[in-house]
DNA sequence: GTGAAAGCGCTAACAT
DNA sequence: ATGTTAGCGCTTTCAC
């Protein structure tokens, strides 16, 4: 019997040097046993005793580490959830990221990431690409720009998914995001009770949805205190993304506007565009209050993680927030397969105020 | 011939609702032709004709995605590229790894992502892990204090990989850094330039190398200036790892001893350290000096991909970047196999001024 | 308690 | 040009 017949063109057993990898072949051929013993030892549904003690010692003196692709291949599960978001880079995805990553590895799951810019054709390309991984489900955080086309390919494929920081109207789609009105209208209400009367709301383009319930919350703060909304005082912000460093003329022209806006506090789409708009407002000398003492609201609360010297107070979430509720949701969702009803997670929020 | 034999308890062609996945034997069945010429069209690797065109419809009707796993396993290669790092969720590392997510996707590469929040057992946990994956390669980003261990096994485990934003010194290890020492001094010299005469060092603590290192800069740049070296203003920081928030209250020393220093200028070890330091000032109520006017340097840049409103200089890369140069090194490690001569990347540095 | 053998989906060698 | 077959490393059934 040739055993490794393909070993000249297969480079599967073969590690950069040519040393073969240990398998459990050879922890058989290396104690006697065969094959399937040694498979039922190492996975422990083999009662203890000598043969045990015989495998394990050679799988520890040969250094036998287990192949998952070849398990993952048997049994038809990977252990392994995508990522899928548009720009990692952004600090508060980051944290996010960081925590699914955590909570994942304590469940048994490694994570695989994918880093769509926003730009259309990453994204498809993502989403086809961990299903052919066979990844058990997906983190799915989209723009709402293009959202539909991939949520919808998901939908069909079967893969278990959750929508993370965003939502879509298809009711059987499981999602988790915070309570934007609320948001929107905790954080014009800090600002009024503050003293603010000429609130600035600098909100993201209409087609995000986040963006249009925020807005919709500081309305409905502006009624309730019977203050008037003006249309002069809704910036409509570019995006933030790294990638897109063409919008910084746009930045330019919308912190010079706001320059001239009367303003006496700020509600900003996130704590990044918060940040983005103090820079923008002190590259053009603004003076009318100091940049570190101008009453400003963002979202996310960025600064828990990643302190900074200013006042800026966010909205974030009051309890479970979205980097435990959305992986939580994932694997529950897994585990039940069908059984699973679809959940949409609208989670609270607070003002965490910074002066 | 029973086809399905195993379906009842392996999970394998299934997914969530029991649908089974569309495979190479569906494509073959419903066209007539064997599984081999169905793969070797789905691989471009057939004249194109009349049975390219019926396979590629079929499959296109099916909806076939092809199985990773499945042709990994045969092929031997996973083309996936595990990252390993402490904190992903800090801004610096965080634009790194969306860039080397990008790289290696462009280069047909996936990504896989460990965060070990630099606890030893954690980053054991994703070596292992990487290596059961057969991962192709390793991006690895270690904290200084135990990274020996890790770096060690890969390296007897012969696995491709590179250290990143750090460097070990067995000189058969790739790694890629920044010029240090280099940096060091220019951020020094950038301070004395604008008039600092006094000029406090936010170091690492010693057991780091790049914070050894760029505090021997700094000296360089002192001693050149006919400065004097004064150890008060040596200031050892804590870890800014957003999992310790138990370093709070040494954070808090840290900032009123700094706020006690007659210094006019601050080199920091990061621009996060940097950040926080003024944090820390405007927190104690620090007025000598505006806390936006203060001169200090960093290093990392961060404020390139996340603007800030603060006089923020910082050191980083002058060409290539680690982003870049980590990936492309890794992959070339891949391609040449025992060809490859280990590198050590020192990449050069300059200073990014901000007012 | 232990072993033999099938098979997960795919690719490569070989045969026609 | 197309089919047959072996095998990647593992898990599971089934038989002893």
């Amino acid at each position: 019997m040739v055993v490794y017949k393909y070993l000249s063109h297969g480079v599967g057993r073969m590690n950069m040097n040519g040393k073969q990898r240990v398998t459990m072949k050879d922890i058989a051929q290396h104690t006697g046993y065969s094959i399937n013993t040694v498979s039922q030892v190492l996975r422990g549904i083999y009662p203890s005793g000598p043969t045990c003690d015989k495998v394990l010692a050679a799988a520890k003196e040969l250094g036998y580490i287990g192949n998952s692709i070849a398990s993952s291949m048997r049994l038809g599960s990977t252990k392994t959830i995508a990522i899928i978001q548009s720009d990692i880079s952004n600090p508060y995805f980051g944290r996010l990221i960081r925590n699914f990553v955590n909570i994942l590895s304590e469940r048994g799951y490694t994570a695989t990431i994918y880093n769509t810019d926003n730009v259309l054709s990453h994204e498809r390309a993502a989403v086809i690409s961990a299903i052919r991984q066979n990844v058990d489900g997906i983190l799915f955080g989209p723009d709402d720009i293009h959202s539909g086309e991939s949520v919808e390919f998901l939908y069909n494929s079967r893969i278990p998914f959750v929508v993370f920081a965003n939502d879509v109207s298809n009711p059987n789609i499981s999602s988790v995001r915070i309570d934007e009105v609320k948001g929107g209208f905790l954080a014009t209400r800090h600002l009024i009770s503050q003293g603010c009367r000429n609130i600035v709301m600098a909100t993201a383009p209409k087609g995000i949805l986040s963006a249009q319930l925020r807005l919709e919350g500081y309305r409905q703060a502006l009624e309730k205190s019977s203050l008037p909304y003006r249309n002069a005082n809704i910036l409509s912000v570019p995006s933030v993304f790294a990638s897109q460093g063409g919008h910084r003329r746009a930045w330019k022209e919308v912190c010079a506007q706001l320059a001239q806006l009367p303003f006496d506090g700020i509600v900003a789409f996130s704590d990044q565009v918060a940040l983005k708009l103090l820079q923008g407002l002190r590259e053009q000398g603004f003076e009318r209050i100091a940049i570190d003492q101008i009453p400003i609201v963002g979202f996310d609360n960025i600064l828990e993680a990643f302190p900074l010297p200013l006042p800026l107070s966010s909205i974030g979430c009051a309890g479970e927030d979205i980097a435990h509720a959305s992986p939580r949701l994932l694997l529950e969702m897994i585990e039940k397969g069908e059984d699973f009803a679809p959940q949409k997670l609208v989670l609270d929020v607070k003002v965490y105020k910074r002066q």
